[in-house]
DNA sequence: TCAATAATTGGAATTATTCTAAATAAGGCC
DNA sequence: GGCCTTATTTAGAATAATTCCAATTATTGA
């Protein structure tokens, strides 16, 4: 990974690959280089990519990777806590490796998505009794401002 | 619509028939059987259905709807702010006549969704910069208390 | 190094949705 | 009420997204 427009030194992909196989065992999951490579790719361009996106870009680097063998790899970095998935719109499930808490504003007219940061608020809702809750999910649907403007036309 | 199992009365039912005429004519739609019963088929069952629920239900009122129709009848319902779509998980999208403020939880075990009235709080997020917000959509995700008890052992 | 088993592979299968072109039905107008 | 225009419906084909499968390969622990 010394490629032009990989923008990480050497030091820092080691320490990243060893918290990527620590948190992987941690999970019960072996460290593959189609992971390393996957998760690579996540972190590389941070635009919400579909499992498809991944593939082609994973490929890049190393050409033989299966379609089926990176929603493996994704199943794997959303279980263990590396990588949210989301599901703003219809249509393929979009990956996202920023962990921080925080909200996603979907543009429904191109698709861009937005990550805002959130303010750490805890917005006591009543659950269902019982329920346990895991993580919350929010998103804020609209019209980003590109598009905004070409509809006032 | 005097079955059995009908919730309405007949007097409800011409009322919501009317409201339901007048909210289509408003965005350009034309009042069609085929999107009365589909609408139908949303409200007599809050449970969050897909599309293909609703086909199959709807179907018992009225054998000859088509697969296409009954897309082309919840995309026109979600068009004109009768019906909500969300996207909870990977899969089919679910359908949601219950146009309150409301979140939902959703077990990521079972699949079930529960609706939870919210606080009609305004969480001033900061926007990206000029983008124009249409609605909210959040959601929790976790175990029912069912599916959590079922694990614990 | 070896054995056990988890992961990968390519392709087939499945699921969810959209598209298409012909037939049908709604709504406005006379 | 009948006619015209045009939206809607229909069945089935096409596409998109994801999962499944069985054989091969790679990783990990002993």
């Amino acid at each position: 990974m010394t490629k032009l427009g990989c923008p990480m030194n050497l030091a820092e992909h080691t320490e990243l690959e060893r918290a990527l196989g620590e948190r992987l065992a941690t999970s019960g999951f072996r460290f593959t280089s189609q992971r390393r490579h996957v998760y690579d790719a996540l972190l590389q361009t941070l635009d919400h990519p579909t499992a498809d996106d991944v593939f082609m870009r994973t490929k890049r680097q190393m050409p033989d990777i299966s379609h089926a063998t990176v929603y493996n790899c994704l199943a794997a970095l959303v279980h263990c806590g590396l990588v949210r998935q989301v599901q703003l719109q219809r249509g393929a499930t979009r990956y996202c490796p920023n962990m921080e808490r925080h909200c996603h504003y979907c543009c429904d007219e191109c698709g861009t998505i937005f990550d805002v940061t959130m303010p750490a608020e805890t917005p006591t809702m009543p659950s269902p009794k019982g329920f346990q809750v895991d993580h919350y999910e929010i998103a804020v649907h609209g019209l980003c401002a590109n598009c905004a403007g070409l509809r006032k036309k």
